[in-house]
DNA sequence: TCTACTATCACATTTGAAGCGA
DNA sequence: ATCGCTTCAAATGTGATAGTAG
């Protein structure tokens, strides 16, 4: 708990070792480094959201970036559908991002997304088999372009029609097939999944044009393995903050940060120091 | 020249296997 | 034998950069 409180209070003075120094780093400070990257993974993670998030609300929203998919005002981030409802986790940092314009890099062998997919489920039955999984769809029928820098402030025009969409790929989540009480026990990450724009690609990522807008959906499916889904138990969700811009490099230079901003390395130099431990 | 795309780099992070002692 | 833990190295993932294609 100590630790916990300590970590939720530490944004000020980790603010000293955000500049990039020659650190000298101990095998001692690695292994404290070892055992809090174990403990506290799934914390830090979540607070680096907290900060990112925090970092690009500080940007004024502008809603021209995203003229497809205006938010909904009414806040609310999770989606109800007969009786299961799916919930997008790190929603705040989803928002942060769709407010500055979401992109996602895509390459040749497949990138991971940054926000990853992230959801939870509750209203299942308890015993059932069910098949959980994500596709990408267009979220317009069109392709971007960047605006020339110094003629335009707004980012990003729309540059005529989508080029054709090639067949959609879907990412089973690799629990499938599971029971539903498994599914509700904690939070789905699709983190492995990866987008790529090579259209030949050969090892089952998701395939995407670059300058197009997409979504992702999440599937959840009753069935008792991927290859005897029954179309009729077939429940579809998705969320407007995750709409996103695949693009090949980052345009928006905020949309960057990701680990810059708190890497790993920072939260073990500092707790080596709140530890009174050598460096 | 301009934009979109790609290969490459340095290095951060994860993963997995081997070692060790209780 | 098993467990918890460390150690080490290989594998994988990342954004920045510089270069390429059209």
């Amino acid at each position: 708990n100590t630790v916990t409180h300590h970590h939720h209070h530490s944004q000020v003075s980790l603010s000293h070792v955000f500049s990039p120094a020659p650190f000298y780093v101990s095998n001692y400070t690695k292994h404290c480094f070892n055992w809090l990257s174990n403990k506290l993974l799934h914390e830090h993670f979540h607070f680096s959201c907290q900060f990112i998030s925090a970092v690009l609300t500080n940007s004024p929203a502008d809603p021209r970036l995203n003229p497809g998919m205006p938010l909904s005002s009414s806040g609310t981030n999770s989606y109800q559908q007969g009786c299961i409802r799916v919930t997008l986790e790190d929603s705040e940092l989803w928002k942060s991002f769709h407010t500055i314009g979401t992109e996602m890099i895509i390459t040749k062998h497949g990138r991971r997304m940054f926000p990853q997919c992230s959801i939870s489920l509750s209203g299942l039955q308890p015993l059932a088999n069910y098949v959980v999984m994500v596709d990408i769809v267009p979220a317009d029928n069109v392709k971007y372009k960047l605006a020339v820098r110094h003629s335009s402030k707004e980012q990003w025009e729309v540059a005529g029609k989508s080029e054709p969409q090639p067949p959609c790929r879907t990412y089973i989540h690799p629990d499938s097939p599971a029971v539903g009480s498994h599914w509700m026990k904690q939070s789905l990450s699709f983190l492995k999944m990866k987008l790529t724009n090579n259209t030949l690609d050969q090892h089952g990522h998701i395939i995407l044009h670059s300058m197009h807008r997409y979504y992702p959906r999440f599937h959840v499916i009753q069935a008792d393995s991927p290859h005897t889904v029954c179309w009729g138990s077939f429940q579809t969700f998705s969320f407007p903050e995750t709409v996103f811009t695949a693009v090949t490099a980052y345009q928006n230079p905020k949309v960057a940060i990701k680990r810059h901003v708190f890497p790993m390395h920072c939260l073990a130099l500092h707790y080596s120091f709140y530890f009174g431990l050598s460096t």
